[in-house]
DNA sequence: TAGATTGTTAATCGATTAACAATC
DNA sequence: TAGATTGTTAATCGATTAACAATC
C-alpha cells in the first residue's frame, strides 16, 4: 500500500455549510473533554445535535482527522485537529475600524482569542471617541489604520464603521495590505476578488426571522 | 382568464437564501429613490450587486410584486413590498436577556427600529447590572422576564447572555410565551420545534473567514 | 412594430442523505 | 468472530442558472 501524507492543515477549501458547524462540533467535544470522555463517534455526536451521521463524518474528515471503524474519533484529537484545520490554535492579529456599539461588543469580547484573534488596535473618526480607551486598547484616528496594519502586517480588519463609511474604509484596508474583512455593516463590499469578505450582516438574519415568524403565525391561525 | 389574488403577505416560506438577498436590494432601492429614479429592471440590480438577473427575479417575486415587461418595477412599489413582506411596515416588540457587551449594541444599535424591531425590556441575572440605565432602558432582573413577555405579549425574544446561560434562559422565553429567539450564543438551542430560532454565530462566520484566509494564503505562496 | 424585460419551465450545480464495502 | 463504525460512492434534494415563450 502507498504511503498517503496527510493534508491536515488548513490548505483545502471547505464547503461554508461545514466551515460554520465546525464550531458546534468544537464546542461539543470540550464539553465531553470535561466530562472525562476518551472517545467519540460520529453517531453519538449526530444524535447530541440533531444531525445526519454521514454529514458529521464528511464534515469531520475535511479536518484531515481519520477515525478507527468500531472507535470512532479520540475526542483531544478532534478537537486539535478543528481547532488547528480553522487555526484557532494561533493567534492572528487583526484591526478594528469604528468603535461604536458593534465594535465595543467585540473589543469587550476577551474569548475571541480562544478562536484565534486577536484585536491590536482600533479606531474611529469621531474625534469624541480619538485618544479614550475601549477594553484594553486606545482608540485611535482612523487616519492612522493604514499607517499602523501596514507597519505589523495586520491581514485581518473588522469593519463596524457606520453603512455610509464602509466602502472607503473597506479600500483603506484593502490599500493598507489587509487580506480579509470581517463585515459587520449590511453593505456588500466592492474590493478584489482576491480579498476575503465574510459578511455578518443583522440585517439579512432578521429578515428571516421576521418570515419564519410570520410564517409559523400563519400556519397557527 | 381567471383572476389571481395574490398572497402579497408574508404568508409564503421563502428559502432562506432568498430572504438574506432582500434587505440587500432594499437598501440599493432606497439609494435609487434618493436618486429619483422611478422604475429599476432585474438587469440593473443583478449588475450594481453582482448576482444572476434571473435569481434577483425570482427573490423579488417571492415578496409578491409583478412586473411590467419592458419597464421592470416600480421603484416605489418594490421597496414597499419588500417591507411588507420582511414585516418591516410595522413593529415587533422583543425583550432582550443580556445586557453584556453585544446585548448592549444591539440595545444601543437605534435603527433596530427600521426594521421592525422594538426592543421594550431588557433583563440581566448581574445584580451589579440590575436596576442600571441601558440605552432608554433600565436593566431589569431576569427573573422578571417571563412576567413582562407574557403580560406584554411579546414574542420576539433576543438572547445575549454567556453560553452557560443561553439554554436556560432559552426555556424561560419558551415557558413565557416567546414565539422566535434572535440567538446571539453559539449554543445550538433545545427548543420545541414550533419555536422558531434564528442563530447569529460569530463562532461560525469567523471559522469560515480564517479557512478562506487560510487557503488564500495557500493559493498565493 | 421591434425588442427589452418579465414569468416560468428545464438544466445544472452543490450539499445532504442513503447505501454499502472495508476494517478493526 | 460478529458487529459497530469508518470512508466512499451513489441517489436525492434544493438552490442557482439557463432557455424561452408571453407581453407591453
Amino acid at each position: 500500500m502507498p504511503i498517503k501524507y496527510g493534508t491536515n492543515s488548513s490548505t483545502k477549501a471547505a464547503p461554508a455549510p461545514t466551515l460554520r458547524r465546525l464550531p458546534t462540533y468544537h464546542r461539543l467535544l470540550q464539553a465531553m473533554m470535561e466530562d472525562g470522555r476518551l472517545t467519540v463517534s460520529c453517531t453519538v455526536i449526530a444524535q447530541a445535535l440533531v444531525l445526519d451521521a454521514t454529514q458529521v463524518r464528511k464534515d469531520l474528515a475535511a479536518t484531515g482527522i481519520v477515525g478507527k471503524p468500531k472507535v470512532g474519533y479520540f475526542v483531544d484529537e478532534l478537537t486539535r485537529s478543528i481547532e488547528s484545520f480553522l487555526g484557532w490554535d494561533k493567534l492572528t492579529p487583526a484591526v478594528l475600524a469604528g468603535a461604536g456599539n458593534m465594535g465595543k461588543a467585540l473589543l469587550g469580547y476577551d474569548r475571541l482569542a480562544e478562536y484565534g484573534l486577536h484585536i491590536v488596535a482600533a479606531f474611529d473618526a469621531d474625534p469624541a471617541r480619538i485618544g479614550s480607551p475601549a477594553g484594553k486598547l486606545e482608540i485611535l484616528s482612523i487616519d492612522d489604520l493604514a499607517d499602523h496594519a501596514e507597519r505589523l502586517h495586520v491581514q485581518v480588519g473588522i469593519l463596524a464603521v457606520p453603512p455610509g463609511a464602509a466602502q472607503t474604509v473597506a479600500n483603506l484596508m484593502v490599500l493598507a495590505g489587509i487580506r480579509a474583512i470581517w463585515n459587520f455593516t449590511p453593505v456588500r463590499l466592492d474590493v478584489p476578488a482576491t480579498i476575503v469578505v465574510e459578511n455578518v450582516d443583522l440585517t439579512a438574519s432578521l429578515a428571516v426571522l421576521s418570515n419564519r415568524l410570520a410564517n409559523a403565525r400563519a400556519a397557527a391561525s
